[in-house]
RNA sequence: GCCCAGGUAGCUCAGUUGGUAGAGCAGAGGACUGAAAAUCCUCGUGUCGGCGGUUCGAUUCCGUCCCUGGGCA
């Protein structure tokens, strides 16, 4: 059976961000179909529900041709909204988040507004941080457009759509060379010159620009950082985010382990456990 | 050789008007309901350069020695 990439990375769905991302070239995405690659632009909205419409309409397509899709990405948020579907909240509403925010900017705002979920919220008062400010302000905006506290609206964890999930391990040391010499690599392969490009088109405040490695790359192009610090930060930043994915997938359900040390076995092992599911 | 400035957590440093010390980063663990490569939470005993002295008590004051910068010769 044939297969078809679909991309949950949230940084690959911008076009133009490549050598950051570490996208797949041209030549390698026109092997077989790819998706999901190159569909925003730097300044445009797009969110991990916005994602998990577009990866299930997607992937529902896929298995319509009699094909099989096969997810690739780091974006574990972005994969849960696709696997299992995000609940019906409101949406993101920017003009009432600029008004959560002129308050979040005032002295003791933030407390104020943590003390205002708790109160409406007791239950997210108690999970979220008084400093996450994303997930504070989120909260809020949920309550506020519909009357209903966040955490009432409950993920339905029973129909997640089936899925084999391969989860790749490396020895912690080598993982750190390896990520060490991407870093590397970017830089060497011109990030900061395909940042440069991208900051005479978009804002610096464009979402992708506060990525690692671009964040850092947009720095040395205005001249506040050199281009060896910003090496250091973004090895620094990767780093800590390969953790964070540690992390995440620690807790995921049913992911089959295989060990990254040799690509060529690792493939084989995939390749088999992938024959099992389809015989 | 002399004069300054330093020597405090793996790194960069703060601090203690004398009561054995704390931030950021790193590291470890964790969270994750429309910003998610984002945003957060938890975890810090280290001969406070060595040795003496003063003191009830010194990392803090005094002496001396060692080391690192910079300056003068």
């Amino acid at each position: 059976m044939d297969g078809e990439v679909v991309n949950y990375d949230s940084v690959q769905i911008y076009r133009g961000f490549d050598l950051g991302s570490a996208k797949p070239s041209r030549e390698q995405r026109a092997l077989v179909p790819h998706h999901l690659f190159d569909i925003a632009d730097a300044t445009d909205e797009f969110n991990a529900a916005d994602y998990g419409r577009l990866a299930r309409e997607v992937c529902a397509g896929i298995d319509a041709r009699g094909k099989r899709a096969i997810l690739a990405g780091g974006t574990f948020f972005y994969l849960r909204a696709l696997l299992n579907g995000l609940p019906e909240m409101p949406g993101r509403d920017e003009a009432l988040r600029a008004r959560i925010r002129a308050i979040a900017a005032k002295p003791r705002g933030a407390m104020r507004l943590h003390r205002w979920l708790s109160k409406i919220d007791p239950r997210s008062g108690r999970k979220i941080a008084l400093a996450d400010r994303h997930r504070v302000e989120r909260a809020l905006e949920v309550w506020i457009r519909s009357g209903r506290p966040i955490s009432s609206w409950e993920p339905e964890e029973s129909n997640e759509w089936p899925a084999l999930k391969l989860g790749l391990t490396i020895d912690r040391q080598r993982l750190g060379t390896i990520l060490d010499a991407r870093v590397e690599a970017m830089f060497r392969g011109g990030l900061i010159e395909e940042t440069r490009a991208l900051l005479e088109r978009f804002p610096v405040t464009a979402r992708p620009f506060g990525t690692i490695g671009y964040k850092e790359a947009a720095a040395v192009v205005r001249g506040e950082m050199n281009e060896s610090e910003a090496i250091a930060e973004t090895r620094r930043r990767t780093r800590a985010y390969a953790k964070r994915q540690r992390t995440w997938l620690r807790t995921e359900r049913n992911v089959q382990w295989l060990d990254a040390s040799d690509p060529d076995q690792t493939f084989e092992a995939a390749l088999q456990l992938i024959k099992g599911i389809t015989a």
